[in-house]
DNA sequence: TTGACATATTCCCATATAGGAATGTAATGT
DNA sequence: ACATTACATTCCTATATGGGAATATGTCAA
């Protein structure tokens, strides 16, 4: 690895769940595991598609396998998707600043001048 | 766009904050907006790299930008990251879950041998 | 207008994909 | 041993990317 265009899929988390296929995935194995084959099927995907995609989940820790006979059960492991969620939490906030903002807003326009919002 | 190997790094926020530094970035920029200067100086990066990663992060609606003078002053749009936020707490229920169990069973073993704790 | 400063874009290139198709491997039942 | 089921891996290809370097665009000031 000398000079990487993008970071590898496999880096992080973040990387990770980048592809909407895998959260899928990852939504539909934290309710219950499965088998590859009912993740096909639900989901409509290839089969070797599938299985790349759990590869790379599996390589982030974001979810783990067992063997039960010829199947291999698959869930996702829901400790792996906090640190995404600690950072979006640092964001919560200001996004809530803004709304008040908003919504100060929309009052003010509202005690000064009651008709404005059947305008437009 | 035929067949992407990879979804665009502009086609929505997860994508585009699997980058490290567009979170870099994001974190910098949601305290108080600055110009491209600064974040180049902060952040050690070189400035075409920097006003690269704003093209992406403005396409996906995550900084919002602002002319003064000669400076164009961006800032983070934190409602952006609400639907990561949201999408990662649908997994909250599932690691306090997680975390439950590890404790139950940690005090059941204290319970039932107190001292298996010094072992190992 | 010219020069200086601030930011954006372009070109080039090595790289890691994701999908499709085909094939490989592993476990089970008979 | 053999066929069958269930997954995993490999090969191929088009693609978007991020860094580096160079250049373009834009804005102000004198």
């Amino acid at each position: 690895m000398q000079t990487m265009a993008r970071a590898a899929t496999t880096s992080d988390a973040f990387n990770a769940v980048a592809e909407p296929r895998r959260r899928e995935i990852l939504s539909l194995l934290v309710v219950q595991e499965r088998p590859v084959g009912e993740i096909v099927a639900i989901l409509r995907l290839d089969q070797p598609s599938v299985s790349k995609h759990l590869r790379v989940l599996r390589n982030v820790g974001l979810v783990r396998v067992r063997r039960n006979g010829r199947h291999k059960l698959y869930r996702t492991n829901p400790e792996a998707i906090r640190p995404m969620h600690q950072w979006t939490s640092t964001f919560e906030r200001y996004w809530r600043h803004q709304l008040h903002r908003v919504k100060e807003r929309a009052e003010a326009m509202e005690t000064a001048n009651p008709e404005s919002n059947l305008k437009l």
